[in-house]
Parts: structure tokens; sequence; C-alpha cells
DNA sequence: TTAATATCGAGAAATATTTCTCGATATTGA
DNA sequence: TCAATATCGAGAAATATTTCTCGATATTAA
């Protein structure tokens, strides 16, 4: 029932408000490059669908103040988002999987953006090391602790099968890594003060998977027409009242369920 | 403040427990193959570090009962949790887009087992079209609405740049498809009937990089040691006041952010 | 200058979700 | 058989999050 609060700045952040910010955060550039001088949260909020109480509120954590009748200065919100959101201090991070989930992350080419920057990439497959993906150059998995230790780094992307996904990451921890992105349909163990974010596709599919089976059959039982699917107006903690987007997210583990990963790497050399 | 419900079966599942259920269900089926005949909440709960009776009312959605003193049958809790998840009756899906991204989803070989199987991929690239990824071949983009609507697909995947996102969802809606699993980093513009499931990675990472910036920011100024990261307690819905585990994920769109998707394809051909 | 209005900020109210409490019950072991 | 106990189910309480309300203020237009 306590919580221990070390700092101000530790109070917890709604995890919704931290998933609706970077959404702002791109809109809110977007504006920008349209010579935007000033944006209301009923703007954002019309953009979204949320309630401009709402879009206030959140922005009230990144500490921006507004003008009324004006709303906030977009140059300054942009930098009081990216400031909340960690995007200025770009941190280092090692990706351990050079399979086609692994290959697709090295090629996304705006994490630098959003603070990360992914500078080498493992794997344990001699057929993959010394080969580039993305004109990143694959390494042996076992120099990543001494790597990781020297370069201070601080996170790691696990995209390697299920069954591999532990090993891994025991081997970050012993080489100092403190946050996990963890694409493995796995369950990590790890100690309470590492930071584990897991983005589970089969667990992010399983509740698209049930609001079109609850369509499916609200369309059967209610409207028996074939066609279209009627949203329940209430997919998420993100939708509002009103809305319109179903957003979910989700993370788990495999039991037999999925013990590799789509394995053909994208190889060149 | 009114909502509008058609059906009891409509009623809102929460979020968070939707969530949660599918890693119930991937840890239920490692405990079956372990030959577990029942399991309790406390199980479930010690497994996830979430309280029992979280977990009962995330089971309770399902409409399974359980024996006191016992639990649930591990099988038909399984079931239940299956069935209420739709992953019964699994739906067919277009994907659009065989970047690298694409690619990575096709070689999930599990999809089927959570209610989804992609049988046909589409991009406009004439070098792409006709070769094969993961044995699927890619067809053109411009035959997809008539393909979508013949064979009834209701769900469509895009994992095309985010510039090209909107049209190719105005171009599956015109094709019957009313669910979309969105990878590009961008907003879609849809009617309120779709459901749209957004798994935009930049949007996710977001989120754990302000866990780590938090995590940095109060190391330094409550215990200036170097290492490790302190974890806030509070990550996330998902995790407990007792949390472990961070766990988030968002999404939203480009603006100048990410105008392109990690481009290069794998290609067989 | 003054009235009308959009918006902010803050606090209150409403709603959603999690956690607690407790009575009932099935199993285990004395 | 009977006591001890783990667990369920349901409802209450606590907490978190969203929405509402309102006073203050900056801008616009009469």
């Amino acid at each position: 029932m306590k919580r221990l609060i070390f700092d101000a700045r530790l109070k917890s952040v709604p995890e919704p408000t931290l998933r609706r910010l970077p959404m702002y955060y791109r809109y809110l550039k977007e504006l920008q490059k349209e010579h935007w001088s000033s944006v209301s949260c009923t703007n954002i909020g019309e953009e979204f669908r949320f309630e401009p109480t709402q879009v206030r509120k959140d922005l009230e954590m990144t500490g921006i103040v507004g003008k009324p009748r004006v709303g906030y200065p977009v140059a300054a919100l942009i930098a009081a988002i990216k400031q909340f959101l960690g995007f200025n201090n770009v941190n280092e991070a090692f990706l351990v999987g050079a399979g086609s989930m692994g290959s697709a992350l090295i090629g996304y080419n705006k994490f630098q953006e959003y603070g990360l920057n992914i500078v080498q990439v493992f794997d344990n497959d001699p057929s993959k090391i010394g080969k580039q993906v993305h004109g990143k150059t694959i390494l042996a998995l076992d120099k990543l602790p001494e790597m990781a230790r020297q370069m201070r780094i601080l996170i790691g992307i696990i995209a390697v099968p299920a069954a591999a996904a532990q090993d891994v990451t025991d081997l970050m921890l012993s080489g100092g890594i403190c946050a996990l992105w963890n694409f493995a349909p796995a369950r990590l163990q790890v100690p309470d003060s590492i930071i584990v974010h897991n983005e589970d596709l089969y667990c992010s599919l399983a509740s698209l998977s049930q609001k079109v089976a609850q369509a499916l059959r609200s369309r059967e039982k209610v409207e028996p027409s074939l066609l279209p699917v009627q949203a329940t107006g209430k997919e998420d903690n993100l939708t509002n009242a009103r809305g319109v987007y179903a957003q979910t997210q989700n993370k788990l583990r495999l039991p037999d369920l999925d013990d590799r990963m789509p394995g053909d790497a994208v190889l060149r050399n």
C-alpha cells in the first residue's frame, strides 16, 4: 500500500498518458511543419478524438504552462514533451538477434529521435557473424557482456526466438544493461530494478482478435446484416468514450506457442 | 456519458484485462505441457506478480467458474480464454508492404493460433511483385480490393511507410476490410465502425525512453552511484503495486518523423 | 474601451480498475 | 469424522484515470 517516493520527478506518470504523449509529439511536429505557432488542447483533442481536458492533463505532466485563449507555443510544447520523454539524451543500445524482426528493427531509422541508438548487433549463429544488416556488422554474442560494460550500454533489444530470450537477457544483465526492449514472445525473469518493455506481437494480436470476434458476435446477434463491423465504443484507455481508434498492446511469454522467431535474416555480405 | 450497449456480450472488457489474458493463456499452455490439471489464481498471480484477485477478475470475464480450494481445470481455462479472445475462429488477413517489417510479420508462424491467418501479401513496388517472402507470393496492390471482397477478408495488416499508410487504408476499406493492424508510424483516418490496432514502435519506444530517463534522473538525484537503475514501482497498469516488469505500448502518426519504413525487403525468387 | 469568447489551470465529480474483505466450499490431514 | 486451510465469488473499499465545472485571463471584434 505504501510506495517509496524518492523524488518528485519519480511520481507516477499514468501509463495512458505515457502512451498518448508520443502521439501528440508527432502531431505537433506536423503542425510545426505547417508553421503553426501555437496550439490548444482542443486542437490536439480533435485530431485524436480525445477530450481537451485529458490532453491538458497529459501536457501538464511535462511541466509546460499555456496561455488562456491561446494554448501552447508549438515549439515549446514539442521541446517539453521531448525533454519529458527523454528524447534528448539518446541512449545507446545493443540488439541481439539478426533474424527478420531484428533486421527490421535495425532498419528503423528514426529511433534516435526517440532516445535510442542501436550501436551493435549480435547473434550466435556463426553463419551470420561478420555479415552486415542495414550497414551494421553482426558480432558474436559472447562478446556482448564485455562490450556492454566498456561502452556503458544501458539498453538491450531482444529479437531472438523465445527459447533463447532468457539466456540473452542474463547475458545482457551481466553486461550491466538495465533496460530491455523484448520482442521475443517470452516472459523474462529479471530483478526488480530492471526495466522490461515487452513487445509481444502475439499478445498484441490477441486483443485485436478479441475485438474482431466481439464485433462479429454482436453483428450476428444484433444486426444480422453482413457488414460492416460495429466497434464497441470502448476499445481502450487510449480511446475515450467517443473512441474511434482501437489501440492496444500486450506481452507475455511462450508455452509451446512459439519456440522460434521467424528465422531467416536479411543478410548482405 | 451514455454508451450504446447493443448486446450483453458487447459489455466493455477492460483493456488491461485484455492485455493480461493472453499472458495467462500462454502460461497456461506451459502448465498444460507440464501436466498440471488445475491452476489457481494464486499460481498465475505469482508467475506474473499480479494480485490473485486481479487474475480472478480477469478470468471471470471469460465466463469460467472455478472450485474453491482447487482453482480452475487447466484445459477448460485454456479453452475459455481461447474462446473469449476469439482464437477459435481464425480470420484471414491481407498484409500490405513486403518491406523488412512486413517480411518479419509474414515469418511469424503462430499467428494462426491467435486468430489470424495471413493469406495474401501485397506491395506496389514492381520489383517485388511476383517474388516470394516466406513462401508467399507478393501481389500487386491494386488487386487488393477485389480480392478482399471476393474472399471476404476482414483484417488488413499495414506494414508500409507512413506516407503510404492512409492510401493503403482507404484501399483496404474499399475492399470491405473492417479491422486494421497498423505497423506504420501514422495516424489512420477511418470511420468509427473500423477497428484499428496501432503498433507504432516509435511510440512504444517513447515510454521505454521515458522510464529510462526517469530512472537515470532519479539515480543521479537520489543515489549518485552509477548503477543500477531503480524502477519506479509503478510502471504500468499491467504491473500492479509490486510491479516488476515495465510494460507499455503506444502508437501515433508521423509528422516528419518517419516518412519511410525500413525499406529493403527480404526477397526470394 | 468593452463585451464576447476560447482556453487555461485547478479542483471536484464521475468512472474505471485494482485491491481488500468475507462468507462459502472443496481438499487435506489429524 | 472433523479441523485447518486454500481458494473461489461477490461485493465493498481504495486507487487511478477521465470528465466536468468554474474562475481567471488573453484575444478578438464591436
